[in-house]
DNA sequence: CACTATCTCCCACTTCTGCCCACAATGTAC
DNA sequence: GTACATTGTGGGCAGAAGTGGGAGATAGTG
């Protein structure tokens, strides 16, 4: 399983495109090389997973009842702003219009490696989630991590 | 299990390559031999996990839900930060910048061998924490951590 | 059938990272 | 003390990564 981690800031040109950083391309498993869904994330950024991850969301997704409001409301709203994307021959994405609207970006993007997926925020978007985000959640959150090592849990 | 142990100074040079000290490398296992993931610490410091040790780190990181809003907060404040470097030809770690500037590391580095990560402080910040460490509190944290177990006292 | 908008690819350039070599400083054995 | 090995430090260089623009292909529209 790929697990992607570093945060990566990148410019984006005038026609959408971004360099993919390097460091993740090397965390890429060979199947999922190149190939990539992105989507609108539930905060406010962008999803991006290989193709190898993806393919286990729609596994989740395919396990929704699609005969209940709900159901067809979550894959609806989930799926609809989603894109297959591939690299090109620079190692460059191109965002797409309607993707670079709903998230912010513009003319930077920050890639953040988060395990099984990599979030892309716009450099506002992210510092506003930073600022709600206070020391003792980091705390917290480090202790989730790596504490309770000791007693076996 | 390696455990690391020892406080060891070292200059950074001005590409921001550091040489990690022999006597920590002796105590690296096989496996881990050259790979390490840095890290933001809590304190105003880095961790340096070798290669084996980090994924322990990710094997709990892999059990966080990701379809939660918490669960990637989690995963992506943790995981921002990490970098996973190799010591080159000369047994030296090129710090990443945005790691320096976290802790505050410009031309000196301290490793301190802390059982099973390394911490990375910087000489300013060291003294600092130094300061604000009395003498009875280290008595009582040492009693706390360390008393009562075999000797009833 | 043009005309246009969009998407890739290709090329050029700059920056940066990692690799190699060299040398100084330190430690160790004889 | 001398010779030798290991460690720590610095600089140069080659290749990779990141960035931008232009040209040809493709597809959609009137």
């Amino acid at each position: 399983m790929p697990s992607f981690k570093g945060e990566y800031e990148h410019s984006v040109d005038n026609k959408g495109r971004v360099a993919f950083p390097a460091k993740l391309r090397k965390a890429l498993s060979a199947e999922a090389q190149e190939s990539f869904t992105l989507l609108r994330g539930l905060e406010p950024c962008l999803y991006l997973y290989p193709l190898d991850e993806w393919e286990r969301v729609e596994e989740r997704l395919s396990q929704v009842n699609s005969f209940s409001r709900k159901g067809r409301t979550v894959k609806r709203n989930f799926l609809r702003s989603a894109e297959d994307l591939t690299l090109d021959k620079q190692n460059r994405l191109s965002l797409p219009a309607h993707l670079m609207q709903l998230s912010g970006i513009r003319d930077t993007a920050i890639f953040i490696g988060s395990g099984e997926l990599i979030e892309v925020w716009s450099p506002e978007k992210l510092e506003e989630a930073d600022e709600n985000l206070s020391r003792d959640d980091y705390e917290e959150l480090f202790e989730m991590v790596l504490g309770g090592n000791e007693h076996g849990d």
